[in-house]
DNA sequence: CTGAAAGCGCTAACAG
DNA sequence: CTGTTAGCGCTTTCAG
């Protein structure tokens, strides 16, 4: 493995190369022969600076190359042009595609992405809580699927701070989030349409149900789809998956082997739906013969393994809060909008009218 | 668990929230009636500074909710306490994974973590190239799986500035890297041993490949174990699969619908697998019975799906990279150690022996 | 349109 | 052990 090429880096290689010094805007200042002030406007392309006197400060600073100081700017300023995106967890499908979303925007636009991380509520508390240490270290807060309970909300809207949440609606803040009910209605609906009436869930208890609660929002709509045609969900049948693969294989067990077994399954996620998917072969089960499956997501795997789901377009949830965090601190001041990202049904294979 | 890990409000509310202004160093000093200078001893916890000193000074503090402004902190000693971690893309298992490990060990060390995506040759190199500017942002890098050629290693070398390698191994930083020829050696032998002789490989075309070739070198080790029993890798039966599920599943079809295909396929990760099971599942083939899959990462979906593998510990990989950046940057200076990350054959039920 | 000068808040000599 | 005093490099009034 060991690249032993050519030309190998000498680690203490005295600077013999063009190695670029920094350079201060004092350097770039006498070399253009004007203050310091003035290359500070000519960079920043303020205006009342002469056309001429900013073509070559321009020049100069790029024979130079020079490149503000950030700290020092900052300080100047209190502006960071740096973003902190705040998850429960980085390492799952959701969350790291979120965050690439993100990313995409606030490096095209300049902004640098910090990614903190509050598995728990003490922590995310603590999050909150530094705000204050961390507005100095950050513009803006993206909080993704983050509870953030009333009185953190109104500590965050005290500090001159940007803040977006993704998932949460409040309002103070720009949000993005899917209509989760109207997802668990197209996935229940799509079950129904194919004759199902027997429907098992797959999804998760949420800790504090009361102002945020994903899973439950799913499972309303679920719940509303089959209402409208008179029947309802079986409370039986719906068992926590955990959001994860194994919690779905479990789940999905525990559903099929039971003594009257659902005819499809509805998993909040798709990672879960694979779970159940596993499960269902393991118990020689064929799908969509003798149990459908549908989840949420459209993960990459999902057309692969041909699973119906509700495809959500997570790495614009992402996105829009980034780019909606990028506009406010450009004092673009734009209505706090909560973004509502589409969703739609995509069916596959994993889903077929139940046995008679 | 709750929903995906979405954190949710602690129920109990602090009684009241004090919105607390942020103080400067100077009115930390005024109140504790001792000089800035002192403050900033006493907090930094440096020695000249009495007992009595100290304990006043870090009261006032409390009171006053003082923290140092880091910009201010930044431009007076040029360090940033950020680690920028440069990865191709950060929605995908494995560098989700990494930036999980180094995130944790930042956020305990005291250190923010920047993400950067450098996708192709032409960002990375730009990356390298900002170094400077970086230099200002942040006090060190991790390059994940970023191949850096001599020249820009030695731009890095050149700098005020802490870099560490995941993947490639170079003798100017610390690294940490699996011995990938082993892994693909264990993958094989591990098929050689239940009886297997054609092997078709579904692997990926380095960008580079002259300085850093993980799938050459997993491939490498494969054809290794084979050449001890005599054998040899069939060039034929060696195909790309992109590191991708979907480019899993086209290879495996590939090499499945070939004239006189293998008897078992080494998928150099485990969601290359993933595709190469849906692909065999498609063609109607048996797992293990018609054809045994082996992958390598020992992804979560891997032990539910029942996944032979070469588990490698990622996580473990960004942490063991942060850790010595850490380390570094507190000015212990310590060899710049190749860390060999270990991995292990864990096998599961895709791989039998072949048909007869 | 441009320059001088006063900070931004903290750290780091250097005295004492 | 503690205070004084320069800066760190940039932005931003305020004059001119």
């Amino acid at each position: 493995m060991n690249y032993r090429g050519a030309v190998t880096p000498s680690t203490k290689a005295p600077a013999s190369s063009p190695i670029v010094e920094r350079s201060t805007i004092e350097q770039v200042a006498t070399a253009a022969g004007v203050s310091v002030a003035t290359v500070s406007r000519a960079l920043r392309g303020l205006p009342n600076v002469a056309a001429s006197t900013r073509t070559k400060v321009e020049r100069v600073a790029r024979e130079l190359n020079y490149r503000a100081n950030p700290a020092a700017a900052r300080l100047a300023t209190g502006r960071s042009h740096t973003i902190a995106i705040v998850v429960p967890l980085i390492n799952s499908w959701y969350f790291s595609n979120v965050v690439a979303g993100a990313e995409a925007v606030c490096t095209e636009e300049g902004y640098d992405l910090l990614v903190l991380t509050a598995p728990n509520a003490e922590l995310r508390h603590e999050v909150v809580a530094t705000a204050a240490e961390l507005e100095r270290h950050t513009d803006g807060m993206i909080f993704v699927e983050v509870a953030l309970p009333p009185h953190e909300l109104e500590q965050l809207g005290r500090r001159r701070l940007a803040v977006a949440t993704i998932g949460q609606q409040t309002d103070t803040f720009p949000s993005v989030h899917v209509d989760n009910v109207r997802v668990g209605s197209l996935a229940a609906q799509h079950l129904l349409d194919l004759g199902h009436r027997r429907i098992g869930v797959i999804g998760a208890q949420a800790e504090e149900p009361s102002f945020f609660d994903v899973p439950g929002q799913r499972i309303a709509g679920a719940g509303l789809a089959l209402g409208r045609i008179g029947g309802d969900l079986e409370p039986a049948l719906v068992v926590d998956g955990q959001f994860t693969i194994e919690g779905g294989y479990d789940a999905a067990s525990r559903l099929l082997s039971g003594e009257n077994p659902p005819s499809a399954i509805f998993a909040l996620s798709d990672e879960m739906a694979f779970g159940a998917l596993a499960a269902a072969r393991d118990m020689g089960l064929d799908v969509p013969g003798d149990v459908s499956v549908v989840g949420v997501d459209d993960h990459e795997l999902s057309s692969v393994v041909g699973l119906t789901t509700v495809r959500q377009h997570v790495a614009e949830h992402g996105a829009v809060a980034a780019r909606a965090l990028v506009r406010r601190l450009r004092g673009q001041r734009t209505a706090p909008g909560h973004h509502v990202s589409t969703a739609e049904l995509v069916v596959r294979s994993t889903t077929g009218p139940p046995m008679l």
